[in-house]
DNA sequence: GCCCAGGGATGCG
DNA sequence: CGCATCCATGGG
């Protein structure tokens, strides 16, 4: 994909590879926010204390920030998508799915932010997840003159688990509070240089964090893509492409990583956004 | 009133 | 080990 980046912007060249709807409704993120400028759409995403806005232009989308090396990396502007859906192709099952979320990019996003976002996440709907992390930014973060940073694991060590509790995280509250006391940022990132089967080993050792969010930390802050977080819908998918004979996630989980290797995440990221679509 | 949402911890056999 | 049960909360 052709891209330009500037000194407070990024110029996209072309609106195949990169589709601000399809890479940050495919459930991947959860701190954004769609406007409408002039009829037209505009999107802003967050990331730690950083943010950009995402202008769609004749040709292509302006990403407009102050820090456009920060984002070109999250965006993962490097990565050759074009390749990755070839591959993918193959598989009957994803036809429809590239077809529909053809602009997905798998996001690189910041380890402790996804961390907690993902553990609230658990047994959650988008929509509340959505809530209940933006009460977190405006209660523990940081102004940033028109929003607020994720707070940082020192700024949530100030919080109860009825604080917690208070902001709608309900039984998650005490999760939140413990994994708090478990790991710090620093340790988050030195467990990056392990590979995937030890980091996962590690990641599920933390409190509120079981097989499926461990994969998803894998996949949207490690940048594993070795891995298929198997959640509700996947497991419909499953179910409605597979048949009904395995019910055990586990045995979901490791059937579909066995088919589609090294591009599971993006293979997954394919499908939930899919089956997400058709309610 | 029941079921579901990007599940995980706990206890029991 | 595998399996069942419980867990907050709000929307459909």
């Amino acid at each position: 994909m052709k891209y330009q980046v500037h000194k407070d912007k990024i110029e996209i060249f072309g609106k195949e590879e990169f589709v601000p709807a399809h890479i940050l409704e495919c459930g991947q993120i959860f701190s954004y926010k769609k406007n409408e400028k002039e009829g037209l759409d505009t999107w802003i995403v967050f990331s730690r204390d950083k943010s950009a806005e995402i202008v769609e232009t004749e040709n292509g989308f302006i990403i407009k920030t102050k820090h456009p090396k920060y984002f070109e990396n999250f965006f993962d502007l490097q990565t050759d998508y074009s390749k990755i859906k070839k591959h993918l192709s193959q598989f009957g099952i994803l036809q429809k799915p590239i077809a529909f979320g053809g602009g997905i990019r798998i996001l690189k996003q910041d380890l402790f932010e996804t961390l907690i976002s993902f553990i609230i996440s658990a047994n959650n709907n988008i929509k509340r997840i959505q809530l209940i992390l933006n009460r977190l930014r405006e209660k523990y973060g940081k102004g940033e003159g028109d929003f607020y940073s994720f707070p940082t694991r020192d700024e949530l060590l100030l919080a109860t688990v009825k604080d917690f509790e208070q902001l709608g995280a309900g039984y998650r509250a005490k999760y939140l509070f413990n994994v708090l006391r478990q790991v710090d940022e620093k340790t988050l990132q030195e467990w990056n240089c392990l590979p995937t089967k030890e980091l996962r080993k590690k990641l599920v050792s933390l409190f509120g964090v079981g097989p499926k969010v461990a994969d998803c930390i894998l996949l949207f802050g490690y940048g594993k893509q070795d891995v298929f977080p198997v959640d509700t819908w996947i497991e419909q998918m499953y179910h409605k492409f597979y048949g009904n004979e395995i019910q055990n996630r586990e045995k979901i989980r490791e059937i579909l990583t066995k088919q589609f290797g090294e591009y599971s995440g993006y293979a997954q990221q394919y499908l939930f956004y899919y089956m997400r679509s058709e309610k």
